[in-house]
DNA sequence: ATCTGTCATGTA
DNA sequence: ACATGACAGATA
């Protein structure tokens, strides 16, 4: 039997389906989907998922065709829509097979290859060996070695020539090891294997620990070793002790990770839904039933309820004998909704999935949801790859957040791969946001969704209304603190009542950078065209883009001022200022440094909840869906470098993050409010009030400027060592380009622009110009496969890059 | 991507 | 003569 396979290793040349022949004894074990090993030229044996079983390959003669080497039966596998779903993903973001297969398995699964040698019993004979050789051998005479493991200090061509050449002359053998990262998991048991009782009796009173853990034992003979550990605060060490003697056992016994939940504040409770929520759940239901609509775009304001309303749906769904995923923008971020859903649904029936979870947790979460045994699977934007082929509904919650656009390739978005998949099982997709995006909304409007709305809070409070400070009155006041005086004014009412406050600020447009004075000097990275940012914790300045870090020099290096200071707002500087204005108040900060340690965002979470926290400042994270009762104000810090940055959605995400923000005021019994200080109080994405308006305003603007979702933004950056080199590519392609697609008669539909540098012209000593191309949908087709043939041209250029972004949104 | 073989260059 | 680096070619 032959079969066609994708080898799962990403390169363009090997960008195609390999025929392989395949022994008896694994033909009832081929599927397309299956993951099989296969020898694949010099490397040996290399991971590969079967694509076509039988084959439908035409082969040349004078083609060899090996045998798989091994097919897998641990339950890893693909299925033909998986299939069907990584081709659209690669045909979409045109990308390798190799990198849409991969979203569909777990990392860590790769089978990783380790190279032994030993020295083989033939006789050398008057071979003269060179130095190096002879170094190998030397290294090899206590026995077998790994690659790595021989001769560390010779550099690796000059090691892998000498150990071919030994291999060659038959002096050495070589063979191979496998492993995988990830495996089923055993954990350690204590097995009571003796008299405990008599035991006990001949410890001395005072060696507590083994007192404490045999009088455990004799309760309970069979138990968790870690588990226990920890719960009678005993070291290893007595364990072992035990273990010594011979009065328990060590057991290995399989064990199933589980990501742990927080857990939900608020009792198992039975919803019921108001009227308005009811009406979308109904419209939902019905419209899908009748095969009316199968995507649907909630806009709901922020405390609506839209969460209730999925957990209906999800309901119903299950009822269906479906299972649901629910993506989520970052899930270790909001792990109040997940709490909810757990104490709803159980937590036996969710299967949770974001990236604090460890590769092992993941696998044994990836083979419980292809058993069946999740009925929810909640997660970040990888879940939409969760595998299973009874999924019957996709719900996006927050779906404006970028966050479900991937960053790296394969650039999908999390959206269009549920959107397909639901449209190939015949299920449905749901997304929901306060602040949709203006594309999602616009494709709703247009009919390509059916558009919901809840304009009510859940409880009878109104939605706070954004009172604007002008900073630039603040500054001719004499007042030039971070906090105008209405904020500061809130801030000490909040203190005196016990109600809380949240203070956030946007640190990407803060960055905090390193500048003179007197001079105006910066710290700029020597690699990368951007100035560096400055890390109070270690007194250290670090570029963002590459590794570079250095000290802060005490004087300017180019006019030796003393005033070198570090500028710029980061939370770590306001969390300081306020708790000199405030300082009786608890102050807590959550930020990318505070919430890196695992449960560490759980905690702050809870320590608001329990009141025990005054004053929290935070970045973006603040943002995203956390519900306080007793947060009553929102201040705002200039948030108007947000609207400056080089993105066409600038003022979209402005917006959106000032009324995500807004939100998290006045959940509870009292009425919010939210102070915003700008020095731009005019922009219309700062004084829009209701998302209509913004909207109608945003919308022309991207029909006059000819941006999404009218033209589709393509950004193509070509990087080289020399920015001559990279500016001499980037005009070829864009000759390429507009010739090939002039010529088709497009002119109309596509505007491509002239090569020019990038907005960041150097990351890391490599220099980067861009082509950027906007493209009306009709054309975009055709643009795709422009691209395609100009990214296969470039297979046959060493020294330059290419690399292209379908959905451009930053420009950089 | 990764490995291997070839060719030109450097070096004691 | 041999180490070293740059580069082309193949992967079933």
């Amino acid at each position: 039997m032959l079969i066609d396979v994708i080898v799962l290793r990403n390169a363009q040349p090997i960008d195609r389906t390999f025929t392989y022949e395949v022994p008896e004894n694994f033909i009832s074990r081929m599927y397309p989907g299956a993951r099989v090993l296969v020898p694949f030229g010099a490397a040996g044996l290399i991971d590969a998922v079967v694509i076509h079983a039988p084959s439908i390959n035409t082969i040349d003669d004078d083609i060899k065709i090996k045998k798989i080497h091994y097919a897998f039966d641990d339950g890893l596998y693909l299925t033909q829509k998986d299939l069907e779903t990584a081709d659209y993903i690669r045909r979409e973001t045109l990308c390798t097979y190799s990198e849409a297969i991969s979203l569909f398995l777990p990392a860590g699964t790769a089978v990783k290859q380790i190279k032994n040698y030993a020295i083989n019993d033939k006789a050398f004979g008057d071979t003269v060996l060179k130095k190096n050789e002879i170094a190998i051998l030397e290294s090899l005479k206590n026995g077998s070695c790994s690659h790595e493991s021989i001769c560390p200090d010779l550099k690796e061509a000059a090691k892998t020539l000498a150990i071919n050449r030994l291999l060659a002359m038959g002096f050495i053998e070589l063979t191979y090891d496998y492993e995988q990262n990830v495996k089923d998991r055993t954990v350690e048991w204590i097995v009571a294997d003796g008299d405990l009782i008599s035991h006990l009796k001949q410890i001395p009173e005072h060696h507590h620990a083994k007192i404490k853990l045999l009088k455990y034992l004799i309760e309970q003979p069979v138990v968790k070793r870690l588990a226990l550990q920890d719960a009678l605060k005993i070291s290893k060490n007595v364990v072992d002790g035990f273990v010594q003697s011979g009065v328990i056992k060590i057991v290995e016994k399989d064990d199933i990770r589980m990501p742990l939940f927080m857990k939900a504040n608020e009792s198992k409770r039975d919803v019921i839904l108001n009227t308005a929520q009811k009406n979308i759940y109904d419209t939902i239901i019905h419209d899908y039933q009748n095969k009316l609509e199968n995507d649907f775009l909630i806009h709901g304001v922020t405390g609506s309820g839209k969460t209730e309303v999925y957990a209906e749906l999800i309901e119903t769904v299950i009822k269906w004998g479906k299972k649901v995923i629910l993506v989520v923008p970052e899930i270790s971020l909001t792990p109040q909704i997940v709490a909810r859903f757990a104490s709803r649904f159980g937590e036996a029936r969710i299967a949770l999935i974001h990236s604090k979870i460890s590769q092992g947790e993941r696998y044994d979460q990836w083979k419980g949801i292809r058993s069946g045994k999740y009925d929810i699977i909640i997660g970040a934007r990888s879940a939409v790859f969760a595998p299973s082929d009874d999924v019957g509904l996709i719900i996006i919650d927050e779906c404006h957040e970028t966050a479900f656009r991937s960053e790296k390739r394969p650039k999908y978005h999390t959206y269009d791969v549920a959107k397909f998949r639901m449209s190939r099982v015949g299920g449905f997709v749901v997304s929901g946001s306060a602040t949709p995006s203006i594309v999602d909304y616009h494709s709703a409007l247009q009919g390509n969704r059916k558009l919901l709305k809840l304009e009510q809070r859940h409880n009878t409070l109104s939605v706070p209304e954004i009172q604007i400070i002008d900073m630039r009155e603040e500054l001719v006041q004499g007042n030039k603190s971070i906090l105008s005086r209405q904020l500061h004014e809130a801030i000490t009412k909040r203190l005196a009542d016990k109600e809380q406050t949240i203070i956030f600020l946007n640190r990407k447009g803060h960055s905090t950078f390193v500048s003179c004075r007197s001079c105006g000097f910066t710290l700029a990275c020597p690699n990368c065209d951007v100035t560096l940012t400055y890390f109070k914790g270690e007194k250290s300045v670090k570029c963002n883009y590459c590794s570079y870090e250095t000290f802060v020099p005490k004087l300017c290096p180019k006019c030796t001022s003393k005033y070198f200071k570090y500028f710029g707002v980061g939370t770590e500087k306001v969390e300081e200022s306020l708790k000199s204005l405030f300082p009786n108040a608890n102050i807590a900060r959550m930020d990318r440094t505070t919430t890196s340690k695992k449960g560490s965002i759980e905690r702050i979470i809870s320590d608001v909840e329990a009141e025990e926290t005054d004053i929290l400042i935070g970045t973006q994270m603040v943002a995203k869906g956390f519900d306080f009762k007793n947060v009553s104000l929102i201040g705002i810090l200039s948030a108007d470098l947000l609207l400056n940055l080089p993105q066409f959605q600038a003022s979209e995400r402005a917006y959106q993050l000032f009324n995500q923000v807004a939100g998290r005021a006045g959940r509870g019994a009292k009425t919010g409010e939210v102070i915003l200080q700008t020095y731009i109080p005019d922009h219309y994405a700062i004084n829009q009030r209701s998302y209509e308006t913004f909207y109608s305003h945003e919308i022309r603007y991207r029909e006059a400027l000819k941006y999404p979702p009218f033209y589709h933004m393509v950004n193509l950056i070509f990087t080289a060592k020399t920015s001559d080199e990279a500016g001499r590519y980037a005009q070829k392609s864009y000759l390429y380009l507009t010739s090939k697609l002039l010529k088709k008669g497009l002119q109309n539909e596509l505007e491509i622009f002239h090569a020019n540098p990038a907005l960041l012209k150097k990351i890391d000593n490599v220099y980067r110009w861009q082509v950027i191309i906007k493209a009306k949908p009709a054309a975009f087709d055709a643009l795709k496969m422009a691209l395609k043939t100009l990214e296969e041209k470039f297979l046959e250029v060493k020294t330059c890059k290419i690399s292209m972004d379908l959905d451009a949104s930053n420009i950089l």
